[in-house]
DNA sequence: GAGTTTGAAACT
DNA sequence: CAGTTTCAAACTC
């Protein structure tokens, strides 16, 4: 397909990379008919279908290591924590404004809008369109005046823009400064307004022309007269441009244009299609550059929309139509959802052909399924708005959602311009915005966060999350520039005995007294470590594989400390135009070791796209494994193996295929380097044969290291394979699976094979017709699909810890009859750990206090010494203890302290290796502190104890 | 290494 | 959900 679909988070996408697919069913609010729209969307588009299309109802597919993509998602910014203050406009989404007429000052007046999904502060350069504030602080202009709706805003440099403000109850709030008789609206871009940002924007050419309709009237289905925007300019754009004369007669007294608008408006012969091109920094709506879905300046409409039925994803392959802004004065809607001319207060409707996108939020653009329904606007195809089947979007500025402008690419080519819309009815047509990521924003992919627009739950997830507020998000710009939301404290802290907790604690936990084991890590997180693993995969920086553990050699021994964080994003601080994607999302610190004796320790960032929000894990690992033998059904050592879970693999092999191979002629290329990978992986393999150890993690599809430059984290994580390290998990500090399948029957697809059942394919196993490897995918693909519907559960770890601190336990309990449990045929004996009452097991002797029976860990810093049976009771005491002292202000301050130095070395460009030194330096200070802080506490409850009891 | 035992997975 | 079968690892010799 000619479309890339991105599954997940576009920062690791390449730069050029084109910006992941909108389908308007992305823009709309979570309905049930959603999910039913979609679905028929897809069925008519389906001969565009990937061929993934069929997955994408299945959210367990996600885990599938398939080679279809699935989703056509885009995440846009979603789960995406701002930094307040930080710029979170991304560039690559952002879509500068340059009004015309204005006289240029020495600094290209660009204003830009942005739409950013949850992105709430605008830049202070930023002009905000809608309630929120147009003049930046750094805007010398002030309001000079208000006329009606408009606000005219003097510039410092003298220049005048005209905001609409919103009005509550109205759509007010354009952002498009125009004259209040609804003539030409004249975007002046005052000297501190930087720039107008479009995170799902359409991409407007440099020499594109922006057409601004403005109805006569609200409501008036089609503009009444169409007004052009001249002045806007590409972010790159130096050249001002004169206004258009098609503006009716602009009212706005802002007659000097920034700058040479390099964006040129560009309105079609028929004056439908207006095409915008960007010039470099501009964003391309069509998922591929140079296919012709950028829309190119002229009449004809350069760009063409694709629709990707099967993902939902439509791909705009038709040219885009000419982009609208329209002004209308507020109408109510009937009914909200329904997107009509009239939009519901403060809320932006986009019109584009017979569809309609409002933008409920400030950062949401919804299609409103019914676009006939009230506006004349929705149904015309074509035939009203010349642009409807032309792909002509309207867009309505709604007043305080500080949506300012989007871009919207109709969707000719999957819908017939004029019939498909008509035809399809009530269901709103599944157009969907490919928003290209311009070649100059490359950290925008970062912040989006992908969605699959099939998926209706999805659908309705990222909406959801576009629909909160970002306010409590945290984005943090890795040492890559890639903007890295903080998990949300609810997400990590619940099992921060695995995260980033669990690696907080550890040092904690060394220090008092014996450094547990974080066996209990849960899969959770580590498949949302592989995922993201996976997906940084192809960002890894080569300057970071010096680092790399499987390299390390030596280095393996010594305390490690690696921090993988996505790069590419951009600052949230920094502008637009300053981001600047890095190709190494993942990025190990080694810290330089405080102490050479402190156990090995592995910290990840890793933003993952779990639904649970949690964005950074960290992992510790390098615990000294206690456990030597390899545990039967994968299950070695503090962490079963089953962690890594072909659940997660696969869909990280199949993101990262997705991203990797935007296209799938790519695949079997992919396929081909990964086996050649694998057999690279075979041979040190067996030439360490004595070890025969397999790295614990789960190794990845081949196919996913086909394409990473550098290698993922989960690599990076791997021991060598040489030495006693090799043994050691990075995530648990596991042994690795010690012995290879020997599966006869099962082809190895069942989870008889624990290869299979670990995620892992069969490397140097005995089995026969082993069906677990590349060449046989599919089939592959086909039994994981069937595992996950016998159980959803099939490839999640069997042992996990409930809860940070907790004593790792078996998720379903042995059923053990003749063993007594203390052989290694009982999956509780075998991972070390007692056996619980949800066990079924008859004459268990697999109790406490077992000498044998590792219960270290955290639980031994807590004073638990397992947990039997009759002991669960006791767990909830040594838990609120392992608690008390890591709270989530704690781990988040201890993250933030950390990542606030990467930050900070970033911007200033400072070495790597001193980045790392300080995020660990600041890791032991935090540390350091949290430990004497509850020493301090203890003693003081002591003092207080020992009172009351006197 | 062959055979047995065992219990999870798969199937009915 | 329970019973049975299948399966591969664990175990024994």
């Amino acid at each position: 397909m000619s479309t890339y679909r991105v599954e997940y988070l576009s920062d690791s996408l390449d730069d050029t990379e084109p910006l992941p697919e909108l389908s308007f069913e992305d823009f709309l609010e979570p309905t049930s008919e959603k999910s039913s729209q979609h679905m028929e969307i897809d069925a008519l588009d389906s001969e565009e279908d990937d061929g993934g299309g069929d997955e994408l109802a299945d959210p367990a597919n996600d885990s599938l290591n398939t080679p279809q993509f699935k989703k056509n998602v885009v995440n846009i910014l979603e789960d995406k924590r701002l930094n307040p203050s930080g710029v979170t406009v991304l560039k690559s989404h952002a879509i500068k404004v340059v009004t015309a007429g204005g006289t240029p000052p020495a600094n290209a007046q660009v204003t830009d809008v942005k739409i950013l999904n949850k992105f709430k502060p605008v830049p202070s350069n930023t002009l905000k369109i809608g309630s929120t504030t147009i003049a930046t602080k750094s805007t010398p202009g002030t309001i000079t005046k208000t006329l009606s709706n408009l606000t005219q805003i003097k510039t410092k440099d003298g220049q005048v823009i005209f905001v609409q403000k919103s009005v509550p109850g109205t759509q007010s709030g354009t952002a498009v400064a125009g004259s209040p008789s609804g003539g030409i609206r004249r975007l002046v871009a005052p000297s501190g307004i930087q720039k107008a940002v479009l995170s799902k924007g359409v991409t407007l050419a440099s020499t594109g022309l922006v057409k601004a309709a403005v109805p006569a009237k609200a409501s008036t289905p089609v503009p009444a007269t169409a007004i052009t925007l001249k002045g806007i300019q590409p972010l790159a754009g130096s050249s001002a441009k004169a206004p258009l004369s098609s503006t009716p007669a602009s009212t706005s007294a802002s007659s000097s244009l920034a700058q040479p608008a390099k964006i040129q408006v560009v309105r079609t012969a028929d004056g439908k299609i207006i095409k915008i091109n960007q010039a470099g920094s501009s964003l391309l709506l069509n998922a591929k550059q140079g296919t012709g879905t950028t829309v190119t300046p002229g009449a004809s409409a350069a760009s063409s929309v694709k629709l990707s039925p099967s993902t939902g994803n439509v791909v705009l392959s038709k040219p885009v139509g000419q982009v609208v802004v329209r002004t209308e004065t507020p109408v109510k809607q009937a009914s909200g959802s329904v997107a009509s001319t009239s939009t519901t207060p403060g809320k932006m409707l986009v019109q584009s052909g017979g569809k309609q996108i409002l933008v409920s939020s400030k950062n949401i653009i919804k299609l409103s399924p019914n676009a006939g329904a009230t506006s004349s606007n929705t149904h015309t195809t074509g035939g009203q708005t010349p642009s409807a089947s032309s792909g002509l979007h309207a867009i309505q500025l709604p007043g305080k959602g500080g949506v300012q402008y989007v871009r919207v690419l109709t969707n000719n080519k999957s819908a017939p311009a004029t019939s498909a819309t008509a035809s399809v009815p009530k269901t709103m047509q599944t157009q969907k915005i490919t928003v290209v990521r311009s070649p100059a924003a490359k950290s925008a992919p970062a912040t989006a966060t992908t969605t699959s627009a099939a998926a209706a739950p999805a659908v309705a997830a990222s909406k959801a999350n576009i629909a909160m507020g970002s306010t409590n998000k945290i984005v943090m710009r890795t040492m890559g520039g890639s903007i890295v939301p903080l998990p949300s404290m609810q997400t990590l802290v619940p099992k921060r005995a695995l995260g980033a907790s669990t690696n907080a604690s550890k040092p904690v936990s060394a220090a008092s007294s014996s450094a547990t084991a974080s066996g209990s890590q849960e899969s959770p997180r580590k498949h949302r470590l592989t995922d993201l693993n996976m997906q940084l995969k192809q960002l890894a920086s080569a300057s970071s594989d010096a680092s790399d553990s499987s390299d390390a050699g030596p280095e393996a021994k010594k305390p490690r400390y690696v921090i993988t964080m996505q790069q590419g994003s951009q600052k949230a601080s920094q502008p637009v135009q300053k981001l600047v994607n890095r190709p190494a999302n993942v990025q190990r610190v080694v810290s330089s070791s405080t102490s050479p004796n402190t156990p090995k320790k592995i910290y990840n960032f890793v933003q993952s796209t779990g639904t649970n929000g949690v964005k950074y894990m960290i992992c510790n690992s390098g615990v000294p494994q206690s456990s030597t033998s390899a545990m039967r059904r994968g299950y070695t050592g503090y962490v079963d193996n089953k962690l890594r879970r072909p659940l997660s693999i696969s869909s990280q092999q199949h993101r990262l295929k997705q991203i990797s191979t935007p296209q799938q002629s790519k695949h079997q290329q992919l396929q081909a380097q990964a086996k050649q990978r694998i057999r690279q992986q075979q041979l040190p393999t067996e030439q360490n044969a004595p070890t025969k150890v397999e790295p614990k993690l789960p190794t990845l599809p081949t196919g996913l290291k086909a394409n990473a430059p550098a290698k993922p984290l989960f690599d990076i994580l791997k021991p060598p394979a040489t030495g006693a390290a090799a043994a050691v998990d990075a995530l648990g500090g596991m042994t690795s699976r010690r012995k290879h399948c020997n599966c006869s029957k099962s082809q190895c697809l069942k989870l008889y094979c624990d290869c299979f059942a670990n995620g892992e394919f069969c490397q140097d196993c005995t089995c026969k017709d082993c069906f677990n490897n590349l060449d046989y995918e599919v089939e592959r693909e086909r039994a994981i699909r069937s595992c996950l519907d016998r159980n959803p559960s099939a490839f999640k770890p069997k042992i996990t810890a409930p809860n940070s601190g907790d004593m790792r336990l078996h998720n379903k309990g042995c059923n053990c009859k003749r063993s007594g449990c203390l052989k290694n045929y009982c999956e509780c004996y075998e991972a070390k750990i007692p056996c619980t009452s949800i066990c079924k097991c008859v004459g268990c002797r697999n109790m406490e206090d077992r000498p044998d029976v590792d219960m270290d860990s955290l639980d031994g810093l807590m004073g638990a010494k397992g947990l039997p049976k009759d002991k669960a009771s006791n767990k909830q005491s040594n838990e609120n203890r392992a608690n008390m002292y890591f709270t989530d202000d704690v781990i988040e301050a201890t993250i933030m302290c950390m990542i606030s130095r990467i930050v900070m070395h970033e911007k200033q460009n400072m070495p790597v290796e001193d980045t790392e030194r300080e995020v660990m330096e600041e890791l032991g200070e935090s540390l350091n502190q949290i430990i004497t802080f509850a020493k301090k506490k203890d003693d003081t409850s002591h003092l207080d104890e020992s009172k009351t009891t006197s």
